[in-house]
DNA sequence: TCTTGCTTCTCTAGTCGCTAGAGATTGTAG
DNA sequence: CTACAATCTCTAGCGACTAGAGAAGCAAGA
């Protein structure tokens, strides 16, 4: 039966050859047969499994979610509910990213607006840093990253 | 002279105490003078400075961009177009970020929106992910992260 | 003075999702 | 048979922290 090597499988999905060994070492991708000289040998549809892992990481999916995608995936007769689930609640972490962003924006746009371009000791950009005061927001919530996917 | 503590410093400022021994190993931060018992004692300005760092950091700079900031700040004579240029170029980051998010959402929100809630078999969720050619949109360059700050 | 308990110290390791490099082997084309 | 490319494993690094161990310092009350 037809196999695929590493190096065309990363070229046909986008995927790095050290990235996809990742994913087999944190157990997204199955660990795939070896040649006689223990080369990977992965079978046609590793590029599709692949591809969905791209594209969702693309999408700013989370390995852990992109894990239970997979999982879900795979049983073509379980209900949707739950591939609904994780969309809705991606969809809403998106949503308040670009919220706060906005509010950065806004924030930095401003500072840059009012700087009248003289000297560091009349400069907004600095002055709105050292005093938070001067701020138009609130500090955001401390924790939760704005957002961290690639 | 006056001088706080860790712990204080801390409180004073939103930073976490690792955080701030951080801050100092990476060179942010002078290293503050020890008590005999080889606690860190720092001076009141150390206030202002970590405040000011954590604003920036809040707006989403970036440790280096801080560190020139910093720079500038400590220079009030020098001309302010250096900062109003980090300023900038930092917005311009923020706005493409929030660009992509834009684009990831409406897709994600597509998604979910075409999804009839049956089998996995006709999940739109999975079809789309499985399939770029469902998407209505590029991929991204591949590199750069959307973002990467807290 | 002693004890209790809080604070701080250093050090190491873990987080996430990769990426880069060393040095060894395997496979293939000429 | 010889190059050279592809792949292997292993380790370490990125950014910006966070968490925990185990030791030591310090202040207040008995």
């Amino acid at each position: 039966m037809p196999a695929i090597a590493i190096g065309p499988l990363a070229d046909e999905t986008g995927i790095k050859i050290p990235t996809i060994r990742y994913y087999e070492e944190i157990g997204l991708l199955p660990s795939p047969p070896r040649s006689r000289g223990n080369r990977r040998l992965y079978p046609m549809a590793a590029i599709g499994r692949l591809r969905f892992i791209r594209h969702a990481r693309d999408l700013g999916f989370d390995i852990d979610a992109i894990r239970q995608l997979l999982t879900l995936a795979d049983q073509p007769d379980h209900s949707c509910a739950e591939a609904d689930r994780l969309a809705r609640i991606h969809l809403d972490d998106i949503e308040s990213k670009i919220a706060r962003l906005e509010a950065l924006r806004d924030e930095v746009r401003h500072m840059v607006a009012d700087c009248a371009q003289d000297r560091i000791r009349q400069c907004r950009v600095i002055e709105v840093l050292a005093d938070h005061g001067q701020c138009r927001h609130d500090h955001p919530p401390a924790s939760s990253p704005v957002i961290n996917n690639r």
